[in-house]
RNA sequence: CGGGAUGUAGCUCAGAUGGCUAGAGCGCACGCUUUGGGAGCGUGAGGCCGUGGGUUCAAGUCCCACCAUCCCGACCA
């Protein structure tokens, strides 16, 4: 009875969101226009997603580092789409220790230009190459509109930056990167998504070519949840950053870079993905708590199973919170580990005793299971794998329920204005038709759907839904949050 | 930056046509009784009624300005 109020999270799910994060402490406004705290139940998540994705980023190769959060603004210009992209969203400084700067501070709304003016003194010889690091740090993009986790002034991410000899090699590490994201957002935190490449117009500033990994929310929205460039030589060109090389044969080569990121912003996608109308709901492989043990009564035997099973869980790994405090009710208790989204509550009280049975109470589906004492850690240890992919083919399958594939832009208008969702079209590639389908539908280009791991596009005949002329590509279209 | 709305207790809100000591529910503290799905009763703490100005014998209430926040758009990860 009398749980916090939710509003149904089909009802608004706006609201609800907002609900969630408030009712499971995961994040608050702070006290500047934009900016968010994130407590910490929300930064727990952050955490182990860090710890998920940082060893895949290592497996690559890649090395962390840490470059200045102040970006002189003469750096930034040195690019100029860069510049053209993020000047409208930069925050400056013109004051420190009390005098005006000569030249005036940008605080990074990304790292490109700090870092590559160091990559350009540190790089001579192709036997520097490949230079690849990383750095999780904050950045700061002034936006109009801001919105919990989804789109704050100031965010967390992780900022991967490359240099290469060559174009292929750059090539492999966009795609690489972008595996990275996908296996960590897929198999942690059990969100399906698409990767493919984005259009002309929404690729990064600066970069020749940006690929993406699209997350589909269950309101039907598209969520872009890490995105990896192609800078080409864009960066490194003489007249930019001039990050030059000797190659093997002696002669002055430009390196092939990439860049790419993954933000806080996932949090929002995790929140929506699984949450329902009681609240959060977590992937046990990224739930700061996976397993809540209760004690239903205070007695030596409940409290003797009890911290055994915990000693038992913290030794397989497993992290546990012991919610023992029997000045609140098991209802309560039960209530407090549903809000944080804890995959699975043990409840374990004289009537299981008498069974020597244990309940084990499953988040994300409301079932319920008896486990024996005997060896309860590991049959534990199993639910969670489960329920790690049970969670993971849920949100698959409310995907495909999402996803339509549409001849005329007629059906397309229908789709968004109905369920929305992925929506899957010809389309020319010309810019016109892209505005003109999101005037019309708020709908924009997704992706082009890669077909394998090495970046691959389908090709078929088709006609463009908007304008008719013939083309070989289906877009994956939606409306983005 | 355009359109809409809202600022009263920690939270959600009520305070109609101005009127006496500003209220409720939830939460919080204490006590007793409870403990298998947010327990019951009692007691209590907690308010520059967003800010500034104006009208009036009298303003939470009316007028003006400002500030802040939220929602919807355009910009964006």
């Amino acid at each position: 009875m009398a749980k916090n109020q939710l509003t149904p999270k089909t009802v608004d799910m706006s609201k609800w969101y907002t609900q969630v994060i408030y009712q499971s402490c995961l994040a608050d406004y702070a006290p500047v226009k934009g900016c968010m705290v994130i407590r910490p139940n929300g930064y727990e998540i952050w955490e182990n997603i860090h710890d998920a994705l940082d060893p895949l980023l290592k497996n690559l190769g890649i090395r962390n580092a840490y470059f200045p959060i102040f970006i002189p603004l003469s750096l930034l210009n040195k690019e100029a789409k860069h510049i053209e992209g993020f000047s409208p969203e930069l925050a400056i400084v013109t004051h420190g220790g009390g005098e005006e700067l000569k030249e005036k501070l940008a605080i990074r709304p990304t790292s490109e230009t700090v870092m590559y003016t160091m990559y350009s003194k540190w790089v001579h010889s192709y036997r520097d190459l490949p230079l690849l690091l990383n750095q999780w740090n904050n950045v700061v993009r002034w936006e109009k509109r801001t919105y919990f986790f989804l789109r704050t002034t100031e965010f967390l991410w992780q900022e991967a930056h490359t240099a290469h000899a060559t174009h292929e090699e750059a090539w492999q590490m966009v795609l690489d990167g972008l595996s990275a994201y996908k296996n960590m957002v897929e198999n942690y935190l059990a969100i399906p998504v698409i990767s493919g490449k984005k259009s002309a117009h929404e690729t990064f500033a600066g970069a020749t070519l940006t690929t993406t990994i699209e997350a589909l929310m269950p309101d039907g929205k598209a969520l872009q949840a890490g995105t990896s460039h192609d800078l080409g030589q864009n960066f490194s060109q003489k007249t930019a950053f001039d990050i030059a090389f000797q190659d093997q044969k002696g002669n002055t080569a430009y390196a092939w870079q990439t860049s790419f990121g993954l933000s806080t912003r996932i949090i929002g996608a995790l929140i929506m993905t699984h949450g329902d109308d009681d609240g959060l709901v977590l992937p046990p492989r990224i739930a700061p708590i996976q397993v809540a043990i209760l004690p239903a009564q205070e007695s030596e035997v409940v409290t003797h199973v009890c911290e055994k099973l915990a000693e038992d869980l913290k030794k397989s790994g497993i992290r546990i919170a012991y919610l023992s405090d029997l000045t609140h009710s098991l209802g309560w208790r039960l209530n407090e580990a549903e809000i944080q989204g804890t995959p699975l509550t043990v409840v374990i009280g004289e009537r299981e005793l008498a069974a020597k049975k244990l309940t084990a109470k499953i988040r994300h589906n409301r079932t319920e299971e008896t486990v024996n004492i005997e060896n309860a850690d590991r049959t534990i240890q199993r639910i969670l794998e489960t329920i790690q992919e049970d969670m993971y083919k849920k949100a698959l399958k409310n995907m495909k329920e999402l996803t339509t594939e549409v001849q005329t832009f007629e059906e397309f208008e229908q789709v968004m204005k109905s369920k929305r969702g992925f929506i899957k079209a010809f389309w020319c590639e010309q810019e016109s038709c892209e505005t003109a389908i999101k005037r019309e539908t708020k709908a924009t280009t997704r992706c082009l759907p890669f077909i394998n791991e090495r970046g691959a596009v389908s090709e078929e005949k088709g006609v463009c839904i908007k304008c008719g002329k013939e083309c070989t590509h289906r877009w994956l279209f939606a409306q983005a949050y």
